[in-house]
DNA sequence: CCTGGTGGTTCCATTATTTGAAACTTAGTC
DNA sequence: GACTAAGTTTCAAATAATGGAACCACCAGG
C-alpha cells in the first residue's frame, strides 16, 4: 500500500498523496513520504503545498510534519449525513439495540472493503469517529459476507479480486472458492454468520439491507462473544434484525427517491 | 458560498467542486451544480467524473445525482484520529462529564469557524458524526470566543474578517469592535462565557487549550440551558474545566512531540 | 570557522494536461 | 415526429504540471 500506480490526472495523484498521509496513521515528514511515493521530490512537494493550502493537510512547521487536515472532518460530516445510511437508520438501530442489548454495526461497501458507518455498543455507548469510518475486510466479517452474498456476479468478481484472504483465525475462509460456497449458503439462508473468522471469540449474525430492486446498499450485524452467548442464541434475533434491515431499506428508498410523481 | 474565485491549480478547483456538493447538503444534479459553479459545462463534468471515479463522490445513475462519497468518511476517520485533539482528550472529557453531568464540547479552529470534534452529552450519549464534524460560528459561541481571545493579532484579524457577524439573538456581539473588547475581558479572566449569544436559552463556559508556548490548539466548553442552571453556577466549574484543558494540553504536547532526546 | 551532509525549497525549459466552445446524443414533451 | 432540456464527447489552443538540477538552512564534526 502507498505507491499505487493509480491515475486520474492531477487530481487523482493529489488524492493519492492524501491517502499516503492517511495510511501513515501519524504525522509524517517530507522525506518519509518521499520514500514511499512514486513521485519525484519537487512534484510531491508541490502536492503537499497545495493540499496543505487547501486545508486537506495540516503542516506542523516546528516538526516539519504533515497530518490530515480538519477540512476532511468537516467534509466527512456532510458525507456521513448525506450519503451514508447512518442518519436514516439511526432510530431503527436504536430500537434494535434497546431490544437486544448487544453491539450493533451498520456497514456499507467501499472499494471492496467494509466501511462501518455507525455502531451501538451496549457497554461503551460513546464511540464517535473512532468506530464510524473504520474499515475492515469483507471476506471474513459478518457484514462483509452479507453484502458479498447479494452482489451481482460481475461486481463480486471485482471485489473478490481485491480481498487479501489473510487467515486471521483457524475459521477464516482463506480462499475464494470456499468463500463462494459460503456465500451461496448465506443467500439461501437470508443472513450471514461470523464464526470467529476475523477475531477469536467474536461471533455475529449479519443481514443485508436490500432495495426493492434487490441491490445491496449495506448491512447490519449483531455482535457478541463466545463467552457471553452462542451463535444459536444470536440466531434467535435474526428475524428482528431482518425486520430492522427492511425498515431501513424502506426508509432509504423513500429518502433517496423522494419525488415519485403521479 | 459556492462559486469562489479560489485557486490552487487543478486540485484546488476539484476540491472546490467537492465543497459545492457538500454545501448542497443533499444529492445534486449536474445542472444544479452548473448553475452555482463558475466552471463551464465540460470542465465541471470532467471534475465530477474524476471525483466520482476516485470515490470522493458517488453518482446515482438512476437519478443522475451526485453526493459525497464514502471515501471521505474513511479519510475522516484517519483525520479525526491523527490530527484532532479528540482521541487524546477523550479520557479527560469523560472524567469532566462524569463530574459535572453537563454537556461538553471539544472544538478546534478551522478556516475561521469553530469545528466540533467531540461531544459528551448527559442526556443523549450517542451522537457520532452528527455532532463531530459540525461547524459553527466563532464570534458568538463560547469555544469560538475562547479560541479567538488567545489568537495572535495577525491571525485574529484574518479570522475576524471571515466572520459574518449575523445577529442570532439580542445578545450577539454583532460588530468586531465590541467583540474585541469582549475578547480582552476573556483573556484577562481566563475563560469565556456564552450568554445566549448564539441560541436563546443556551449558555456556556468555555476554556482554551493552550500549548506551553501559548498557542491555542482548541477549546472545551460546558454547556447548559437557562432553565436548568445559571451562568454563575456554571462558572463554579471553571476551575475544573481549566484543569481538564491543562491535562489535554500536556497530553497533546507529549503526543505531538514525542521524541525529545537526552 | 570551515566542511560535508541531510532535509527541505525553489527554478525553469520541456512536456503533458486541462480547457471550453461547439457538436452531438439521449430522453422527455407537446 | 419535431422541439427542448440535460447530459456527454470532441479537439485544437492555452495552461498547468513536471522533475532534474541548483539552491538554501541547518546541524555535527573537525
Amino acid at each position: 500500500m502507498g505507491a499505487e500506480g493509480n491515475q486520474d490526472g492531477t487530481v487523482g495523484k493529489a488524492l493519492d498523496v492524501l491517502d499516503m498521509v492517511a495510511a501513515a496513521g501519524k504525522p509524517v515528514r517530507f522525506s518519509d513520504l518521499l520514500g514511499t511515493s512514486i513521485y519525484p521530490k519537487a512534484t510531491l512537494y508541490r502536492f503537499l503545498q497545495t493540499l496543505t493550502h487547501q486545508g486537506m493537510l495540516s503542516h506542523d512547521p516546528d516538526h516539519g510534519t504533515y497530518a490530515l487536515g480538519v477540512r476532511l472532518v468537516r467534509l466527512a460530516h456532510a458525507a456521513w449525513q448525506q450519503s451514508s445510511l447512518a442518519p436514516l437508520a439511526r432510530p431503527y438501530l436504536d430500537d434494535l439495540a434497546a431490544i437486544t442489548g448487544e453491539t450493533i454495526h451498520l456497514a456499507q461497501m467501499d472499494m471492496g472493503q467494509v466501511l462501518y458507518v455507525d455502531k451501538r455498543n451496549a457497554a461503551r455507548p460513546v464511540d464517535m469517529f473512532s468506530s464510524a469510518g473504520k474499515v475492515g475486510p469483507a471476506y471474513c466479517t459478518g457484514v462483509g459476507k452479507a453484502m458479498l452474498a447479494w452482489l451481482p456476479d460481475d461486481a463480486l468478481k471485482t471485489v473478490l479480486s481485491r480481498q487479501s484472504f489473510h487467515r486471521f483465525t483457524p475459521h477464516t475462509y482463506a480462499d475464494p472458492a470456499a468463500l463462494i460456497t459460503e456465500l451461496h449458503a448465506i443467500r439461501a439462508r437470508g443472513y450471514a454468520f461470523d464464526r470467529e473468522e476475523h477475531e477469536p471469540g467474536i461471533i455475529c449474525v449479519a443481514v443485508p439491507i436490500l432495495t426493492k430492486a434487490g441491490r445491496v446498499i449495506g448491512a447490519i450485524s449483531l455482535t457478541s462473544t463466545t463467552q457471553r452467548t452462542t451463535l444459536a442464541a444470536l440466531e434467535a434475533c435474526a428475524d428482528k434484525i431482518m425486520e430492522t434491515a427492511g425498515k431501513i431499506a424502506a426508509e432509504a428508498e423513500s429518502w433517496r427517491f423522494p419525488e415519485q410523481h403521479s
